[in-house]
DNA sequence: CTTGACACTCCCCTTGGGGCAGGGCTTATA
DNA sequence: TATAAGCCCTGCCCCAAGGGGAGTGTCAAG
């Protein structure tokens, strides 16, 4: 039996933390005295303590850690294979920015201006030609596109249909959240008539953005505000065109992309 | 002008999140209707949004990154090079972590213990051989270890002596800090009478660890409660001799640490 | 009997917002 | 003309994983 402060030294775990387990339930002292409301812990306590502190080390948060606990092996098992995936997303995102944060370090020290911002995006107002495309409409986030995308290019090769050199995503909300927006992926076919339908031409206001998809933002908005001052308003879902992207060899920061806003003169 | 709605959908930011900004004084919108409090932002305002959201996916805090807005160059520029070496930092240990998990899950499948805990470590009761040390005794967080080993490293090979393959970090307070404690760190020399002082020899509990640094305290805990339960009490600072360590190209999981609790037997 | 080391509960604080209640303003529609 | 729909506002409580401190109770030693 332990008291509360020696327990904490034994697991180098702060007391604050072990009342802290106690009061959501993940840790449970062994005795805990009426009177006196003092906590005794003992071995199978350690036990388990050593292994929440593993498992909070992998990212699990402690609620599940809790269930974890009480579930069964199969559980257990799907959960570490679930952790190790995260892990592994995390640690490519990390990468991913890395490059940006460097990307910005030398254009800074090039150019001695904080942002480089809005002195690059081009932006054209343009009639676009008809495009037939296979396409794919779902709600889905931004992680998904490659495992959808695949799924078309599928479906096309299954057909003995040739794409077309044009991939691309159409956004259907007005607000788009990287966890779920309703999408519609798309990549064309030179096969006209058997395609499943046809992006029909329309005014755009586009341009094209050069990096990460990280930074598509600031395309975005120059795209927006440039509508807004030259007196046309949105009328239609926009659209990306992936020029260059994730599946060329190229480094992230020469990707490039195309943005296509639908507009009209306003009244 | 644009209301906060608008600017939301330009920005690709919840209103929520224009207003909290607002609050914390990060981002003010270029002006507000005194009598229905509504915010209106302008251009300005969105090239200075865009810039917080690169900063923030950089990882730095809201706070840092309004006094950065107000601040200099030069401390821009410190502020990019230490942002990413947290960055890499955060990336090292991901990967550490990574193979941690990896080594458990495929423990896991071998054993189907979720646990390999308390089987691996033979605790021992020995008396310890003196050895003659030059040592570093300070106040350091664990990330500080390879600066202070190299220079005691250095002062050995300044002064022409041979390192004399051990070495070591001892703990000075009861309770272990990762972020900062007091540590003495110890490298063994051949020449006994040029050292700095003489680990003298003691009654130690003693056990092997095996595997990366951040799983130590599976082995400490099984120590600490090994003497509790054998009639010893703890009798001074407790110390690691490091085997096989980061700086030997073994993976983690290889390498090997031996722990040493000075003990007496308890009145 | 007192002192010091420990233990307890209770409350507020952190980051970066999300969610909801309750209310104000303007405009489109029935 | 009434009302409903969109906007917008403030103010309150909520999240994770505890940290810090106030005020108070308990235990063993001198």
């Amino acid at each position: 039996m332990y008291q509360i402060g020696e327990f904490s030294k034994i697991c180098q775990v702060s007391v604050k933390t072990l009342r802290y387990y106690d009061g959501i339930g993940l840790l449970k002292p062994s005795s805990v005295d009426r009177f006196t409301g003092y906590r005794y812990y003992d071995r199978s306590q350690l036990e388990r303590m050593l292994l929440i502190q593993k498992l909070k080390r992998y990212g699990f948060p402690l609620e599940e850690i809790g269930a974890l606990l009480s579930g069964g092996e199969g559980a257990f098992r799907r959960a570490l294979r679930r952790q190790r995936d995260k892990l592994e997303a995390q640690r490519v995102e990390l990468e991913t920015i890395l490059q940006e944060l460097d990307a910005q370090a030398q254009a800074f020290e090039r150019t001695g201006n904080i942002m480089d911002i809005s002195n690059g995006y081009e932006i054209k107002l343009t009639e676009t030609e008809p495009v037939a495309v296979f396409s794919l409409r779902k709600r889905m986030g931004a992680e998904d596109y490659g495992k959808y995308f695949s799924e078309l290019y599928e479906r096309i090769a299954k057909e003995g249909l040739t794409p077309g050199g044009v991939t691309g995503a159409m956004y259907h909300e007005e607000e788009y959240d990287r966890e779920s927006s309703e999408i519609e992926l798309f990549v064309s076919v030179r096969e006209t008539e058997r395609a499943d339908k046809t992006l029909e031409p329309r005014l755009c206001a586009t341009t094209v953005h050069k990096g990460a998809y990280s930074t598509l933002n600031e395309a975005y908005a120059a795209l927006v505000s440039w509508i807004e001052e030259n007196g046309y308003e949105r009328d239609g879902a926009p659209y990306d065109v992936y020029r260059q992207g994730a599946w060329s060899n190229l480094a992230p920061k020469d990707w490039e992309t195309e943005i296509y806003f639908p507009v009209r003169k306003k009244a």
